[in-house]
This record gives structure tokens, C-alpha cells and sequence, in this order.
DNA sequence: CGCTAACAATTAGCTTGCTAAATAAAAAAA
DNA sequence: TTTTTTTATTTAGCAAGCTAATTGTTAGCG
């Protein structure tokens, strides 16, 4: 036997705390009108203002053709604006509209909602021997700090 | 301040690992020509021999409509095969096929290897630490030990 | 028996994510 | 300067997940 008996994977742990989150995610920010990628991105313009497809992409972890198509559904519900570089007519730079930053805010206290109700659960001691072993887990896997 | 200067959330942390296994899983599953949720479906098959596809998507819950989708693009590449029940007309029951088996048992071992990756990281004592805190987090989140 | 309610699966339509191939512009090299 | 390579975005096409509305079947109740 290779692991102790109650050893079940932590694998499927993770995978089923991550879906739960999703979930969450995806019905609260629902009732905001935006969607659960989406969020993602308008919380990064909002600590940094402008950005291009490019460094969403890089920053987030997220494809390049999944990036564009996301940028465009958001530019059509007015929650971003998009315009090509001056001086380099590939790249295009992303904005907030108001909208956008009404919608963003919306999602940073949806998160901070979801952030509270894990801590409620969890002890300050049990929240420091978490962190390090879980970042183990993140840099094996291949990530690192995210950028963004 | 909320929380200490050091406690970046932990939710950010939990959803890139949660990624970062579905990243891993969904690139090494590819290699043996099936799909990420179909794995789930195909374990599962391992263990009960067959399943109905109600119970498919409470048991994994997912939503009767993705079942009814994937498990038609499954009967289409030959893992599986569908049957109606014969005392309830309304019941269509899974069942593996030869393909099907060989196809859970890669993913199987694609899946004790990433377990394997994890826990090289990690000691018996990171382990054991971990899994507690982490079960009040997916309990806190509406989950429960899921039933496949 | 006949009507209604509950149930299982399906369909239609959406977002998010991926890969691979294509386009277009800028930078580097010959 | 012309050619080649790199870079940024886009297009096309697929899987997986969701919700809401529909179909068809069974079960329950008067």
C-alpha cells in the first residue's frame, strides 16, 4: 500500500476546493452582471490601470485566443475600453470604463466575502501552517507568485 | 488592515493550484486521446461497473445537461456504451467498455503520478497538517466527501 | 381511470478555457 | 534595403461547464 490508509489523495481535495470556488464564484459574481473570468481581469486593471492583451495573458495565466475573446465580450458590455499602442500598432491596451470599475469593486468585495468565510473556519495557527506547505504544492506544480 | 501584512488570501492560492491541476491533468490526459471531466467519469465506472447518469452527475457533481453532453461524446470514441433501463424508460444506465477500461486505467496512473509529484514535496507531518484545516475548507465552502 | 406532479434526460444558448493555424506589424539580419 | 524572424493578436474549432426551457415517463392522488 502506498500511502497510510487515510491517506486519500489530496489531489482530489484541491480539485473539489478549487470547483467549490469557481461555483461561488461564478453565482455571487452573477448578480453583478460579469462573469467569473472576467473578474480576473478587471480587479488587475484596477491596481494597474493599463494593460495589454499581452501581460493579461502572461499575468493571469491565460492563453492568448482565450484573452482576445474575452476582452472583446467585455468591451461589448462597456465594462473596458481597448486601443491599439502608438507607437506599436500590434499591441492593444485595455482601460476601465466606469462601468468597469463599478464592476470590479463589486468583485473585490465578493472575494473578500469568500476570503472572510474560509478565515471563519480556520484559526490564525491553522492559516500559518497552511500557507507554506500549499505554496509547496503551487511551485511543484509549476506556478510561482502570480504578476497580476 | 484585515489581516496580517503576510496573509495574502488563501483563496488566490487554492484557485492557481486548483488550475495548475487542471492544467497538468487535462496536458497528460490528452496524451492518452481522453479529456479532462471524462476521467472523472471513467474512474468512477471503474468502481461501480455502471452508473446512471443522474447518479454520474451527483456523485461528481455536475450538471445533468454537461453529463448528457459529455457522456454522448464518450459513447461517440468508444468508451462507453448507454442503455436504457428496462423497468424506467426515463434511466439511461453507463457502462465501460474494453476501451473504456484500458482508458481509465491510464488515467488512473496519470493521476497517482501527480499525487506522487505532490506528495514528494510535502512530508508525512505537511501532510497530515494539511488535510484537516483543508477538509474545513471545502466543508465551509457547501462541500462534503463526495460519494464517487 | 384520468389528471397532475415529480423526475430523467435532452436541447438551445451562453462563457471560459484550450490548441493550432493565420495575419499583421516590428525588429533583426543579410 | 530586402529578407527573415519574432511578436501580438486574431480566427476557427473543440471540450467542459453552466442555466433555462422542453420532452417524455413514471408515480401519486382524487
Amino acid at each position: 500500500m502506498k500511502y497510510k490508509k487515510s491517506d486519500k489523495p489530496l489531489m482530489h481535495l484541491f480539485m473539489h476546493i478549487g470547483k467549490l470556488l469557481n461555483d461561488r464564484l461564478r453565482t455571487s459574481l452573477d448578480k453583478g452582471g460579469i462573469h467569473f473570468g472576467q473578474a480576473r481581469v478587471l480587479t488587475a486593471l484596477m491596481e494597474h490601470k493599463e494593460l495589454t492583451q499581452r501581460m493579461i495573458g502572461e499575468g493571469l495565466d491565460i492563453k492568448p485566443a482565450t484573452v482576445t475573446n474575452m476582452v472583446k465580450r467585455m468591451e461589448a458590455s462597456k465594462l473596458i475600453e481597448r486601443r491599439r499602442d502608438i507607437n506599436d500598432d500590434r499591441i492593444i491596451i485595455v482601460t476601465l470604463t466606469a462601468k468597469g470599475k463599478k464592476a470590479a469593486e463589486f468583485a473585490l468585495t465578493v472575494m473578500a466575502q469568500i476570503e472572510d468565510d474560509i478565515r471563519s473556519e480556520l484559526s490564525q495557527k491553522d492559516v500559518d501552517t497552511l500557507r507554506t506547505p500549499l505554496e509547496k504544492v503551487r511551485n511543484v506544480l509549476g506556478g510561482s507568485d502570480p504578476s497580476l
